[in-house]
DNA sequence: ATGATGATTAACT
DNA sequence: GTTAATCATCATG
């Protein structure tokens, strides 16, 4: 499991791309363990306009200046989540946004939480973008602020190595549209958009 | 108290 | 490609 050590190490833009290829756990009870590998993720950093925390510190925005590590999961359009980790000291604020997974354990379950076998043609909706990986993880607002180590966290566990990282703008901001801050694995199917 | 906004998604044409 | 759904948060008055 990833510790505090590790989301500190790192600037916030190196940490996004350190976590492509690890394995994201909710152990959301017995014999119904979710895991999915981050495919893609963004960063966002404090003196960036597309950042919420740059505008500084609202009950909103509190959680991303907390310590490495802390989850910062947010109500976007009123019906999906977002789900960040905190990726600078405490007081900083900046984060690391989760935009895709590639699913591995508890498919059973994701589908359930996203509408059911029926509604879910490909396999890859199940995760391809921030608010469905949210939905088929079971993350929400339960998680706001909470530690990354214990019923939710990133293991650093790699089934495949040697992958090719693709950098490039960001997706769904008006604002820091220039910023090269997204990265995902190049040519997985689970990425929200090439 | 009110109004604008949004790190999205699904269901349209 | 377009648009509706839906609401917590935040700036403004």
């Amino acid at each position: 499991m990833l510790k505090q050590k590790f989301y500190s190490s790192y600037s916030t833009p190196e940490l996004a791309e350190k976590l492509l290829g690890k394995t994201l756990v909710h152990e959301a009870g017995e014999g119904k363990n979710l895991k999915a590998r981050i495919v893609e993720t963004e960063a966002y950093l404090y003196d960036d306009p597309a950042c919420h925390a740059s505008n500084g510190r609202t009950k909103r925005t509190e959680p991303m200046f907390m310590e490495a590590g802390t989850a910062y999961v947010y109500l976007i359009y009123g019906m999906y989540h977002c789900f960040n980790v905190v990726s600078a000291p405490q007081g900083v604020g900046e984060a690391v946004l989760i935009r895709a997974v590639e699913p591995l354990m508890g498919l059973e379950s994701m589908y359930d939480h996203r509408g059911g076998k029926q509604k879910i043609k490909k396999v890859e909706d199940l995760t391809n973008g921030p608010g469905k990986l949210c939905q088929a993880m079971q993350i929400d607002e339960r998680f706001n602020k909470v530690i990354l180590d214990d019923k939710l966290y990133i293991s650093d566990t790699e089934i495949e190595s040697g992958f090719e990282v693709v950098n490039c703008t960001r997706i769904g901001i008006s604002r820091g549209k220039d910023l090269k801050l997204r990265y995902y694995i190049k040519g997985n199917k689970f990425v929200s958009r090439a």
